[in-house]
RNA sequence: GCGGAAGUAGCUCAGUCGGUAGAGCAUUAGCCUUCCAAGCUAAGGGUCGCGGGUUCGAAUCUCGUCUUCCGCUCCA
């Protein structure tokens, strides 16, 4: 089975079974959203779980908060989104491909650069030792012209995007003469600007309406918040803020499933250090976090990080952890060094002071910011891509036998428990109920009596139950019951009363955070 | 937006030459009581994506349109 066939079939596997459902479908979809279903909700608040508890519960110096996605639009001047989330993009009519065309300038920009370097190479070889580098940099006439061009253009694209005259764009596009890397040919559509940021307004009547945005990340409702919760909670830097909350894109072109959506939720901690400390902490967490991934168990090879070499306007270190998805190593979480751009950016938009103030050492300063920021769609994504499993079994006559298996870890798993009873009469329903009445308030439970006790741990492994508790005719005599193992099939007979610690031994966070 | 593929039951699909809409699985109810799917009986479930055209008659031919999926772009 090929990866993408594999893919296909999760995402059948995951409608089937009530994971994740297309939004508004008997209205033929709603393009790249997506609807949790009753599986797919426990799954996504047990990820969530398990993040906030690492986070939160076990660092005394970081605390959550929970910002709305309104928030007043200056703060996305501060943020640099309302100038940075729009995208210029232009067509190649032949080859149909699609660029962004400040990319094509910055490259056309880099290849002179080049020229440059092969330049100074050729001097370099022609006069040997008495070679004058920087001077020759500055004097040389052929650099000087390839210079110019390249401050030129440098300075009437910046103009042209600050101003948002596409015409322009195009225009420099035209000027420098830039082919299309595939076709080589110059036939370009319009440039046309893209904003990723959607936005509607707040207020009743439309002409004292004020436009608002869906916020398009969530950190900056932490950076906001900074002096509240710094303040209010008594943090001493270093400190964390963390969020779980849903963010919008206007994505132009979403897919992949769940993986890029325009309504997707993140879980962030912006993490507070002195100025200058800021790398070492960025270590520290790319290794806690790539520690909270592996430890869910899919294999360590299954991830890898990816060192950002062209950084975002706001960070000056930057690295993705990757995991192996079926359609290859993607992106489920960034670390950033976000410097201190945001706070001091709001300081400046504000006009208010967003400082911390040492009360050891008397400094007063904008602290730097290290944040974790992680898709929790993706982590969804990633647990049934890990999990989803088609295994042959040899049945005792030696003829095959297929099962579908999703192998959650325990703590993630949707339901922890189903509880059956062998037949549907002489008193074995009755224990059943009994059971789950007993497990219902710490766990997840399903009862099933319909079809054969194969076929019942058949549909258990479709939604990664793991653990299948039996009632059968020896438990009213003995009060104990069969426990079967997802991952295994195996089973054991024990007492009633040892099913609660069993289970919880096993379904519990505090294995994950052993490792 | 451009290019490619596809839309028939909850799922997977069949549907011949244009002639009353089908199967398997799933679901529900009943029977049977059995520790790893596929025992028996019955039932429910369809605007064949949508609209126009051709035709006595369209799931089928034709035109248009919508939606989804894949690629190009972007990122959590």
């Amino acid at each position: 089975m090929t990866q993408e066939e594999l893919f296909k079939k999760l995402i059948a596997h995951s409608k089937e079974y009530g994971f994740i459902f297309p939004s508004s479908e008997i209205y033929d979809g709603l393009s790249a959203v997506y609807d949790y279903g009753q599986m797919g909700v426990e799954l996504k608040n047990n990820i969530k779980r398990y993040w906030w508890d690492s986070m939160v519960k076990l660092h005394e110096n970081i605390v959550g908060i929970d910002a709305a996605i309104f928030m007043h639009p200056r703060v996305w001047e501060a943020s640099g989104h309302v100038g940075a989330f729009n995208d210029p993009l232009i067509d190649n009519k032949d080859s149909k491909k699609r660029y962004r065309a400040d990319v094509l300038v910055e490259e056309w920009i880099a290849r002179n650069e080049e020229k440059i370097e092969k330049e100074v190479e050729k001097a370099r070889k022609r006069f040997g030792e008495s070679f004058d580098e920087a001077l020759f940099r500055q004097t040389n006439p052929r650099i000087a012209e390839i210079r110019a061009k390249n401050d030129a253009v440098s300075t009437r694209m910046a103009a042209a995007l600050t101003e948002n005259n596409m015409p322009e764009v195009k225009k420099i596009i035209e000027d420098c003469e830039i082919v299309c890397p595939i076709s080589g040919t110059r036939n370009w559509t319009d440039v046309r600007q893209f904003n990723l940021m959607f936005d509607t307004k707040i207020g009743s009547v439309a002409e004292d309406a004020n436009v608002v945005y869906l916020r398009p990340e969530t950190a900056q409702g932490i950076f906001v918040n900074f002096l509240n919760v710094q303040k209010s909670g008594r943090m001493k830097i270093p400190f964390g803020i963390a969020q779980i909350g849903k963010a919008f894109r206007n994505e132009i072109v979403a897919r992949q499933f769940i993986f890029r959506m325009r309504e997707f939720e993140q879980m962030e901690m912006q993490f507070f250090v002195r100025p200058g400390e800021e790398l070492k902490w960025f270590e520290e967490w790319k290794a806690t976090r790539m520690q909270w991934h592996r430890a869910l168990g899919f294999g360590d090879e299954m991830y890898r990080f990816h060192d950002h070499e062209k950084l975002a306007h706001y960070a000056n270190a930057a690295a993705d952890i990757e995991f192996k998805f079926p359609f290859g190593f993607k992106e489920v979480e960034g670390i950033h060094s976000r410097t201190d751009f945001d706070l001091s950016s709001h300081e400046q938009h504000s006009g208010r002071k967003i400082r911390y103030f040492d009360p050891e050492t008397g400094e007063s300063y904008i602290p730097y910011v290290v944040e974790t920021s992680i898709g929790v769609d993706r982590m969804v994504l990633q647990v049934l891509s890990a999990a989803y499993q088609e295994e042959q079994l040899a049945k005792e006559d030696g003829s095959k036998d297929e099962r579908v298996v999703l192998r959650i870890p325990p703590a993630l798993a949707p339901v922890k428990v189903a509880v059956l009873p062998l037949v549907k009469k002489d008193g074995l329903p009755e224990i059943a109920r009994t059971i789950i009445d007993s497990l219902k308030l710490d766990y997840l439970c399903q009862y099933d009596e319909k079809d054969s006790i194969g076929k019942r741990y058949r549909r258990q492994d479709a939604i990664g139950t793991p653990f299948c508790v039996t009632i059968d005719h020896q438990s009213a005599q003995d009060n104990t019951v069969t426990i079967r193992h997802r991952d295994t099939m195996e089973q054991r007979r024990v007492a009633i009363s040892e099913l609660e610690g069993i289970i919880s031994e096993e379904v519990g966070f505090r294995k994950l955070f052993r490792k």
